[in-house]
DNA sequence: ATAGTTGCAAAATATTTGCATTTAT
DNA sequence: ATAAATGCAAATATTTTGCAACTAT
């Protein structure tokens, strides 16, 4: 279980399995896909238990070391990460006017990038491909763009 | 020439075309490669030029709404923009050793991502593909990975 | 002349850190 | 008992913004 994966880690490294740690663990793992910091943080919150910022960052920093969670994007409102455990790998599309994410996946394209790992001597660990754009429902109205100002 | 797509740009716009804007141009278009907002603000200074980081910031996004440079990543330090005129698209293979940056194009991957998005029913607009792993060089010695403390 | 721009300093946002107190081991 | 973690508030860092002074048109 991946619970016994975070705890072996913080022991190998003598550090403490602490109530705060644990639930920020789980509600990380509660996510089936992305997720960041803050919204985590008020999700825990929610529940009544006393947890800080600083303390959701620093385990969100332990669990990516831990390599149990990934950073998968920095966006202008912070990062965005998601859990690595019996996640599929994808790649993002990003619509640059709802913000909404498409998660899709190929295999045609991992293999291609191997390919060119390979023909550039490149030793490929991981990889992220965001593509920006329009989604269905944004092409169509593509004149009000979120973020600017209609007076 | 590409000051003229900037100039016709802001007289469009009924914005002015000031020495700031032109100078922010300037060394935008200076870098072949990569920059970031502070380094160029700093270039600028450097050259005994009064500028603002604010102006910078406000060129800088003025610039991509125009179409003339674009981010391409936004980094735990800020983003990354570059000029887009005259640059052939690329991708980028980042070394998690050393750092280092290789630039590659894959006509064959371009081709698979617009088949995925038409497949998907999204209108891609741009994309950035980041892999990252160990360069040729990195590959040897792979034990002494930057970053980590050797006490 | 005037609408838009500048620089500054302050604000906003995301994240990190120092420190006294608390807690897992 | 003790080394490590917590929460808080203050610090950083990047980017944005309000405003009075300036400038391109």
């Amino acid at each position: 279980m991946e619970k016994e994966i975070f705890e072996k880690f913080l022991r190998e490294r003598g550090q403490k399995f602490t109530k705060e740690r644990s639930a920020i663990f789980e509600k990380a793992f509660s996510y089936d896909g992305h997720f960041n910091p803050e919204t985590l943080y008020l999700k825990i919150k929610e529940t009544g238990m006393k947890v800080s910022r600083a303390s959701v960052y620093r385990t969100l920093n332990i669990l990516s070391e831990c390599g149990l969670i990934e950073k998968v994007m920095n966006t202008e409102q912070g990062a965005v990460y998601e859990h690595t455990f019996g996640q599929k790998h994808h790649d993002h599309m990003l619509c640059v006017s709802c913000g909404g994410i498409i998660e899709f996946y190929s295999g045609d394209l991992e293999k291609l990038q191997e390919e060119l790992c390979g023909s550039l001597n490149f030793q490929g660990v991981s990889h992220t491909l965001e593509i920006r754009g329009y989604c269905k429902k944004c092409q169509k109205n593509k004149g009000n763009r979120e973020g600017e100002k209609t007076p």
